[in-house]
DNA sequence: TCAATGCACGC
DNA sequence: CCCTTTTGCATTGA
């Protein structure tokens, strides 16, 4: 009886650059820069995506745009905006061909897909190879695009493996070379693990997945909670019973802006707030929702997050209200740090369905 | 239940 | 030449 299951992890190579070599051929051979730009005639924001050519002298994703051009100096290389309209179609294309040859699909992000082939492969994982091979082919033949593909018993060691070689890779880890494979790997490499975590772990010496392995459960829920405590002991060891299928609805919307200047001046801001408004409605029409709560989030000019959160009395999408709630809070927000923001922006989350309200109308 | 905050993450 | 954007989750404290 297979309780064993056979999990895929699809990852698109460097995609929003590789996006572009498509739609550019003629760009062959030249670094690509895809950025984030704040301010397009100044130059400021950073590098989301770059290509292998630009990767070959140092520049990396969520560097300063700045920075990317002095290391690409007298390169040929080619900075670009974002064109997320042509990511977002190409990305649903491929959704539907790794979606085919499964039984169980999940899109993760725009460029990484999950797909559960236990049933299709009965724990074949020769199989579920070829499958994987078969993907990387139609993906290819209709968007030349490359991906790297990871198999493994889990999604946790799928996308491990993905990442294991890359661009244009294929990794199977058998589930009785699990551990194997993980053992020698750097602890950031499992899925929670980032930056801060990673930090506590080096200062006690702490710095392969073996070394993880060796940290008692009850320290780590001492230091990390419940949750995130299970989940680190259960990842060294290569176990994940997480499921590949439907993300719900999702829960929140935001829209945040840097300004060109810092400002600490309520008026300035309400005029940008505005349009972030505006596109936080239009993303609850899309999807049919009302918020029951409106917040803010702003970043002043010493880099520090401020949050602030307001729940209604009644679901709502009214532009008047929301605007009126948030001016609030930015008020207090200036009334409590007397600073200048750097970035403002505005969130709806609490959701509650069109759908549903009506029906609640009807009793 | 609400609000604030912090971390992750990947583009 | 400083340092984006979006979402989700967990924790903590009231």
């Amino acid at each position: 009886m297979g309780k064993e299951r056979i999990i895929v992890h699809v990852d698109l190579d460097y995609f929003f650059a590789q996006a572009e070599e498509r739609e550019h051929p003629e760009y062959a051979g030249r670094p690509i820069i895809v950025c984030v730009y704040t301010d397009i005639e100044r130059g400021r924001g950073v590098v989301s995506t770059a290509n292998y050519a630009a990767r070959a002298f140092g520049v990396r994703s969520g560097m300063p745009i700045f920075e990317a051009r002095k290391l690409a100096q007298g390169k040929d290389a080619i900075f670009l905006p974002g064109n997320y309209e042509l990511y977002e179609r190409l990305s649903a294309g491929i959704g539907e061909i790794v979606a085919r040859y499964g039984d169980t699909f999940e899109q993760a992000s725009i460029d990484e897909f999950f797909l559960d082939l236990t049933a299709r492969c009965d724990g074949d994982y020769t199989k579920a190879k070829e499958i994987a091979e078969k993907i990387k082919a139609d993906i290819f033949a209709k968007y030349k695009l490359t991906c790297s593909i990871g198999i493994g018993p889990n999604k946790l060691v799928a996308k491990i493996a993905s990442d294991f070689k890359k661009p244009d890779g294929l990794t199977v880890i058998l589930p009785e070379k699990v551990q194997e494979f993980l053992d020698p790997l750097p602890i950031d490499k499992i899925l929670g693990i980032g930056r801060k975590t990673k930090e506590y772990f080096e200062a006690r010496g702490i710095k392969t997945v073996r070394d993880l392995r060796e940290t008692g459960a009850a320290i780590l829920i001492e230091e990390f909670g419940k949750t995130i405590g299970n989940w680190l002991y259960a990842a060294a060891r290569g176990i994940d019973d997480s499921p590949v299928g439907l993300i719900e609805g999702q829960k929140q919307f935001s829209r945040i802006k840097t300004l060109k200047e810092p400002s600490d001046n309520l008026d300035e801001i309400i005029k940008e707030l505005d349009q972030l408004v505006k596109e936080v409605i239009a993303e609850m029409k899309r999807n049919e929702v009302w918020c029951k709560t409106v917040g803010i989030n702003a970043v002043d000019i010493n880099m520090r997050m401020h949050t602030k959160s307001k729940t209604l009395s009644h679901p709502t999408d009214e532009p008047e209200i929301l605007l009126k709630r948030i001016v609030e809070l930015y008020s207090e927000l200036l009334d409590e740090v007397r600073l200048p923001m750097r970035r403002i922006g505005v969130r709806v989350e609490n959701f509650e369905s069109v759908k549903g309200q009506r029906k609640l109308e009807e009793f």
